[in-house]
DNA sequence: GGTTTATATCAAATATTTTTGATACGAGGT
DNA sequence: ACCTCGTATCAAAAATATTTGATATAAACC
């Protein structure tokens, strides 16, 4: 089992490495197949194959298999779950009550 | 120097880690002074320094020192930015060419 | 001046993530 | 059937991130 903040963590993890945040940007350009991703970014394949297991997790990213080529592309639904999320993660939540130990 | 990807995975390393999700959530409630968030979380000292710092340096958190006080809460101004880079980061982008390699 | 208290920084230990090369698997083509 | 090609998985190495305890710094109080 997973606690709900790993859960949300791996959302984000999408984001947090240099390499995804590259494909990322090319996925913006439109789906691509791995072979694409492969000869554009200095990576070997299975490199690429872990990133984009982990950015397929994420939710953010989602492949479609078409014979033996997997494509990728950035998923709607996924991105905004990531963008909403992390507006609730940062949205002050009213039903807490403020209080404070340390005012003199 | 550093490159606009390790730029960008800096906002986002805020919300990759369980602990720091914690002190976010516990933050969500109002401005804590981190001695409440010192015997709220299961931390050390140290550590509760270490990750107050990379949340502050990804600017989703603002530090307010009050003597040998610190507080921390919420930047509305670094979580509305950090938003708008998770919007732009996974939004089509039109300029680019869509292309495939590998159709038949 | 000293003492106490809150926090930051350092260095070492530990844990996790990422990279790399080898191998396995599965789909097409022959 | 076999061969090739694209991808996934594994295990080991390398790189990073996190935790921990010790020490340093800086503010407030005596």
């Amino acid at each position: 089992m997973e606690t709900i903040y790993e859960e949300h963590a791996k959302v984000f993890k999408a984001f947090c490495d240099e390499k995804r945040l590259r494909i990322l940007e090319l996925l913006r350009g439109g789906e691509k197949c791995a072979c694409v991703l492969l000869e554009q970014l200095d990576i070997g394949q299975s490199g690429l194959s872990y990133h984009m297991k982990i950015l397929v997790e994420s939710g953010v990213v989602e492949s479609r298999q078409e014979g033996k080529w997997t494509h990728y592309k950035i998923s709607e639904k996924g991105s905004a779950y990531a963008g909403s999320l992390l507006k609730d993660l940062t949205t002050p939540n009213s039903v807490m009550e403020e209080y404070n130990c340390c005012k003199k």
